[in-house]
Formats: structure tokens, C-alpha cells, sequence
DNA sequence: ATTAATATTATGGATACCCTAAATTTTTAT
DNA sequence: ATAAAAATTTAGGGTATCCATAATATTAAT
């Protein structure tokens, strides 16, 4: 049977390996705040379920079947996290605590329900996609915010979902998903960047523009507004 | 820390309580299918938290402690239920077994939430009672359907909610909680019940009859339809 | 080739939950 | 009142999960 932690590592294993060339033991244990031993014992564990190829000192790698599990992790997570913000209102930004532990519990039959209900989101609130049943994932070309330059016109596509402090701070500059905006100015000391969305001005440091994912919009040398 | 199968035994315990002078060990384990060693067991566990009185040989009770834990999570089961039924229009036979699972993963948040958006509802789809925040239970007169005579007129209060057939057929009889009927005849021979709903008539078994929980309405005498 | 960094195995501990079999206590029947 | 039956507890195990430290092994860097 398969417990919460196999369903974190898959889960975490995953998320990993979308911007690392390897996974390793330490990443995980970083991640986990678990010593590398720790690790190393539950992905001998997990390889043992076919649900990673580990390859000692080397790395580790999810099989298809591990693959699933992760995506449907996910997916469950990015489906209730859209579910709690539409239907009870919950802030975006408390959201993702609350799906940590709700997408081990939920059955396939309220994950289908859930779904429907909801118009069968590709999105989560904050931008992420949702994996479709089939373990299909829509991955955007995406930008960082903090990649952009004077002129720029660009739309929020995703934000980390992890930090709360961020969720909060870019709820009250109203920087959602979809939201457009055009890059005023960079200043070159600090590199804050100034922006300007619906007739606002805000200016963000470079923590908060690197954890927000944009992309381009056409013509974007002028500003439009 | 609290765990699954801690809540599981309190509430168990509570719900036993409600109709039984004593909690004995055999009766858990019949309810869980567990065998009476490993009950008395888990019984010393919860003594030692504080949870129950337990006597060894004579039975068990609830500390205040143990009781306010049972109660949180029976509301819990209750408000889910009712969230499921309303929100994502879960059949009445289904609730149950997904409250079940989603019971022990719920935040206080999310319950206060929940609450809220349902308006603080007092009962639950089949009619039993929500406790309060405060750990009140509204605990109407019952009365079981079966003990009712010719020419009763009633109003179903409550049904079990653990079985999910009886549910479905209930259902399909449109016998809810709230629905008026009055008692035709009762059959000498099998026992079988006779009723009047809606303008419809139904035949209902002992088995059936014995888990639907009713208030006489005044004026019992005769027919009013 | 040696060192530093990384990762593994070996070993052990804690918790949680369940079981069977044997011993004990309580209840019931005579 | 006592013996038999029923209920319950204790003793002793078992499995599974997850975590840790210390010692060992591998890999990467110089």
C-alpha cells in the first residue's frame, strides 16, 4: 500500500527533476529537512515498489508507474487548492497548506466530482497546471519576471506556490495569473523593477520577481496604457 | 499527537455510550473487527492520554477531554457530509464513507469555513445532529419507526447513515429526513409496515423499519390525506 | 593521488497498530 | 456456592513506517 511519504517523494522527485538534470539524495534531503540517510533508505524503499530506478551515488529517477502516482498527486493538490479558493473562498495564499494534507485523503470519486464541478480546470490559483486524468501536463513557455526588460509587456502566467508571504504581498498589488503589466523601468544598483499593471505602479525586489513566471506579449516596446 | 485510530476509538466510544449503560471491550472490537486483546490494549493507550476512564474488566468512558475530541470529530463527519451533499451534490449513500477518510484531515480552519458557507446548519442529510463548536448536541426525542401504530401520523427525524443500501432504497422512496407520512397498516404476520408519503404508499421491512428514527406529529388518529 | 564532498550501509530507536495463546476475572447456570 | 462459560487481560510477537548517528564507500575536484 502506498503512504503519504512514498506519495512526497514521488511527488517532490518529480517537481525536482522539472529543473535538474539529477536528482540526488541530498536535493531530497534538503527539501524534506531529513538527513541523507533517510533518504537513501526510503528511495531503496521506493525502487523496491518499482517506483523509481535508484541508482546509488548516482541519483534517482521516477519509473512510469512512479510517474503516475506523482502526476495524480498533483493533480489532486492543484485541484483542491482551486476547489478551496472558488468554492469556499479561501485566500490564495493559504491554499497550498491546506491541499498538503487534503490530496493524500481525497478518493478518486471527489477528485472526479471536484473536477467536474469545477469545469475541468487546467490551472490551479496560482498558475500551475493541472495534470488531466491521463497524466497530460500543459507546460507554458515560461519566463521569469526578472529576465525582463524596460518596455516589456508581459502577462503573470505563475507564482510559487510555497511562500506565503509572496502569495500575500502580489494578492494586494493584485499580481494574479493573467494579469498584464509592463516593465517601467530596472534599476541598476538593487535591480528592483518597477511595473506598471491596470494604471498601478508597483515596484518588486528581485526575490519576488524571480518566483513570478510571465510571459511576453507581443509589441512590447512601448507602453500601452 | 493524535492519531486516525485514536479519534476513530473516541468517537466510537461516544456513539456506544449514547444508547449502551456500558462501553465494554467486546463491543469495540465487534465494531472494528479487531480482536478484544488488541482493544484492551488501545484502551490502556487512551487511559494513559487522559482520554477515557478505563476499567479494566467493567468498561470504558470518556474523560471531559475524550469527549470533546469525539464530539470535534463527529462534527467534522457531519459538516462533511453535509458540505458533500449540498456543494457537490454526493449522494446521501455515499457522504458517509468520504467523511470518513476526510474527518481526520480537515483543518479547524477549513471546518470553521465549511460551517460558515453552509449557513451553521444543526444537522447533517440524514438527519443527525451537528455539534456546536462548544460541543453542544441537540438531541431531539426519537422515536423508532417500528414502534409506531396504525393511524400515526410522523415526520422522519434520522436515519443510519452506515448503510448505504438502506440509503439508496430510502432514497429512491424519497423518505428523508423531514418527510411526513402516516402509518396505514401494520401486517400481523412478517410485521411489515404500511406507509403513506407524499401520496404515495410504501411497504417497509423490520430491518428497514427499526433504523428510521421519527416524531409523532399531533393528531395521529386519523388520515389527514 | 589525495582530499573534500556526497552518499551509502549498518545499526538502532521510536511509534503505532495489530495478532495469538495463555492466564485471569467476571458472569451465568446449576 | 461452585463449576462452567464467557469475557477480558497480559504476555509475547510481528510488521510497517519513519527517523537518526556512526562508520564506510564512492565520486568529484584539485
Amino acid at each position: 500500500m502506498r503512504t503519504e511519504a512514498d506519495e512526497n517523494y514521488l511527488k517532490e522527485i518529480y517537481a525536482l527533476a522539472l529543473d535538474h538534470e539529477r536528482v540526488t539524495t541530498s536535493m531530497l534531503a534538503n527539501r524534506f529537512g531529513y538527513s541523507p540517510a533517510t533518504v537513501s533508505g526510503m528511495l531503496k524503499k521506493l525502487a523496491a515498489l518499482d517506483w523509481v530506478v535508484y541508482e546509488p551515488y548516482r541519483g534517482v529517477t521516477l519509473t512510469g508507474a512512479g510517474r503516475e502516482i506523482a502526476l495524480e498527486v498533483i493533480r489532486r493538490h492543484r485541484l483542491i487548492e482551486t476547489f478551496l479558493a472558488q468554492t469556499l473562498n479561501i485566500p490564495w495564499e493559504r491554499v497550498h497548506d491546506e491541499a498538503e494534507i487534503l490530496e493524500h485523503a481525497l478518493s478518486d470519486y471527489l477528485e472526479e466530482r471536484i473536477d467536474e464541478l469545477l469545469g475541468y480546470p487546467t490551472t490551479d490559483p496560482h498558475g500551475a497546471p493541472i495534470p488531466s486524468l491521463n497524466g497530460q501536463v500543459l507546460h507554458a513557455d515560461r519566463l521569469r519576471l526578472i529576465d525582463l526588460t524596460p518596455g516589456d509587456h508581459a502577462e503573470v502566467l505563475e507564482v510559487n506556490d510555497r511562500n506565503p508571504e509572496l502569495l500575500t504581498h502580489l494578492g494586494r498589488l493584485k499580481l494574479h495569473p493573467k494579469t498584464q503589466f509592463i516593465v517601467v523601468a530596472v534599476e541598476p544598483v538593487d535591480g528592483l523593477i518597477r511595473i506598471s499593471a491596470s494604471g498601478e505602479e508597483h515596484i518588486l525586489g528581485r526575490t519576488s520577481a524571480s518566483q513570478i513566471l510571465v510571459k511576453k506579449l507581443k509589441g512590447g516596446y512601448q507602453n500601452h496604457e
